[in-house]
RNA sequence: GGCGAUUUAGUGUAGAGGCCUAGCACGCCGCCCUCUCACGGCGGAAACCCGGGUUCGAAUCCCGGAUUCGCUACCA
């Protein structure tokens, strides 16, 4: 097995990428860069009724996002080529005339009427050995019946001919062998004439073994037909390079049963996909991972925890730990439910690992969202600002909520903070405490708490009401940074200016 | 229904016969820090699916059952 490592990550453009792919997308790359190996992205879209425009881009557009870098595919080209399987009919057809040719495969001339009917008439009907031949194809007709059918142009597909009886092996690397009976395998369909496309299972196969894919790491949901890509393998006489196979379990729902779905982001409120979707026929909008908040970064650490450990107790890794510690040893085989909370969690660690300035400039259009011009303030003073609050965020836009008051005045001062702290007292005491600090030479944050400290030390007053207080003019409520840090930045005149007004505003409780 | 996979706290997981009175993280609760709210630090509640075996000894091995998930399309 000196193979290079080759694998791909092969979705369909039928709308946008779910966080699950995306995991898969993932793990395919850490395994390709892990082994020093090729990571290519196939676009499969042979189902021509479900094609959504746009639905590739956004692909791209969002495994660039999450950084994951795509070595050989439709915009990066490669020596494979096409990665888009509806540029290679040439390529399934002449494969599907070998199966035709050496008896592995039929034409099938059922109507899906016709195939409906069967179904609903006979219990637990399934194309294969023990019905094919009270089918309509090339197995079951006279060969000049089959002819007359071709000559009128009559729609067909072609079928894969399975041989009943016989115990198939799947060696997949994180379950070990599976082994299923080819008795319960259908005659699926390989290629369809009527758009002259392959199904899945022949693309993917053909695909495969031409683009010379060494590991295909895929989601277990193509478990169950694994034997039949093996006994594909088989029939092209490709047995011996066939690659490894993984199945990854799904991600679930956080909540009730099955896996997690679409419907599941708007019902519980975040986000399925990595980005904003515009659907084109419905125009609906589903939100995205990079539009809520989400570094990129930060949703690659999560997602590839999510059936994955290093095997030791670190959780914080970058791509390039990842990387290193990738290893399907420690992949899991069974489904793990999606914690929204645990990723909140962690693009918060890793907001707190972005420099204040960064923060800045990210938070510059929350800003203007609000109505206030950065530009008043300078790009130095919003990054200050930035920075004693952003312990406390777990999204960007969290920043508003907590930073607001720099940029500003409070418009109303929380109830239940001026009853607890707003007694008949204290608008006299603040007026003592504007004379204060208008004497005071030095806003400096640690200066200035000393002199106020002591003046409300001399004078006897309770250091928690003053102060309480004091924050409840300046900032609306009895939260946040420290006091002195917040008026260091707001300034001697702005500080002032403010508890004038909480005096002339906020009225006692009771 | 058939076939396959799966099963450790609410969630993600560690654990590969004695190191397990089952570890870590998120979440939850409490304490400390403190002018407040957070952050942070410390601590707490909380789990081996069930039943049989094997063994001196089982979360770990075997058997049976149950559970959950997936597949069962001219979709991927």
């Amino acid at each position: 097995m000196e193979r290079k490592v080759r694998v791909r990550f092969a979705p369909s453009p039928t709308g946008p990428l779910h966080i699950g792919g995306v995991r898969t997308a993932l793990y395919n790359y850490l395994f390709a860069r892990q082994h020093g190996g090729d990571m290519i992205l196939r676009i499969e879209d042979t189902d021509s009724q479900r094609f959504v425009p746009g639905a590739e881009d956004y692909i791209n557009e969002s495994l660039k996002w999450l950084g994951i870098k795509i070595d050989e595919g439709v915009r990066e080209g490669g020596k494979y080529g096409p990665y888009k399987q509806s540029e290679r009919r040439d390529i399934y057809r002449e494969h599907v005339k070998m199966l035709l040719d050496n008896g592995k495969a039929y034409m099938a001339f059922d109507t899906p009427a016709e195939l409906e009917e069967a179904r609903a008439t006979r219990p637990n009907f399934q194309y294969d050995a023990s019905t094919r031949m009270s089918m309509r194809n090339s197995l079951s007709l006279p060969a000049d019946e089959v002819k007359r059918l071709l000559d009128e142009g009559a729609q067909y597909v072609v079928r894969f001919k399975i041989e009943p009886g016989r115990d198939v092996v799947v060696n997949d690397l994180l379950r070990g062998n599976v082994t299923i009976n080819s008795s319960v395998l259908d005659d699926k369909v390989l290629y369809k004439s009527a758009d002259d496309l392959p199904t899945y299972h022949l693309a993917n196969i053909v695909d495969d073994h031409l683009m010379e894919v060494s590991h295909v790491i895929r989601g277990e949901e193509w478990l169950p037909s694994a034997p039949l890509h093996v006994l594909l393998y088989e029939a092209f006489g490709w047995g011996d390079t066939r690659p490894d196979f993984v199945h990854l379990p799904l991600l679930l729902k956080p909540d009730g049963k099955g896996k997690l779905s679409k419907r599941d982001g708007d019902r519980l409120g975040f986000p399925v996909f990595p980005l904003e979707w515009h659907d084109p026929k419905s125009g609906e909008i589903s939100s995205g991972y990079r539009e809520t908040g989400y570094l990129p970064e930060a949703v690659v650490n999560f997602l590839a925890l999510l059936g994955w450990n290093p095997g030791d107790d670190s959780e914080i890794m970058n791509m390039e730990e990842l990387i290193k510690k990738f290893t399907l040893e420690h992949c899991s085989r069974s489904g793990a439910r999606f914690d929204f909370e645990k990723g909140k969690w962690f693009n918060h660690k890793y907001l707190q690992e972005v420099s204040d300035e960064k923060l800045a400039e990210m938070f510059v259009p929350i800003l203007k969202a609000n109505g206030v011009n950065p530009d008043d303030y300078g790009m130095d003073y919003i990054a200050r600002a930035v920075g004693m609050v952003k312990g406390r965020i777990n999204f960007v836009k969290d920043l508003w909520d907590q930073a607001k008051f720099f940029f500003v005045e409070p418009t109303e001062y929380a109830a239940k903070d001026v009853k607890k702290r707003w007694n008949a007292d204290m608008p006299r005491i603040m007026g003592e405490l504007v004379e204060e600090l208008k004497k005071a030479p030095d806003m400096t944050s640690n200066v200035l708490e000393q002199e106020i400290l002591g003046w409300i030390a001399e004078n006897g007053y309770h250091t928690g009401n003053v102060m309480n207080a004091f924050r409840l003019t300046v900032v609306g409520e009895c939260k946040g940074p420290h006091m002195f840090d917040i008026t260091e930045l707001m300034g001697k005149d702005e500080t002032i200016r403010r508890i004038e007004l909480g005096i002339e505003r906020i009225k006692p409780a009771e």
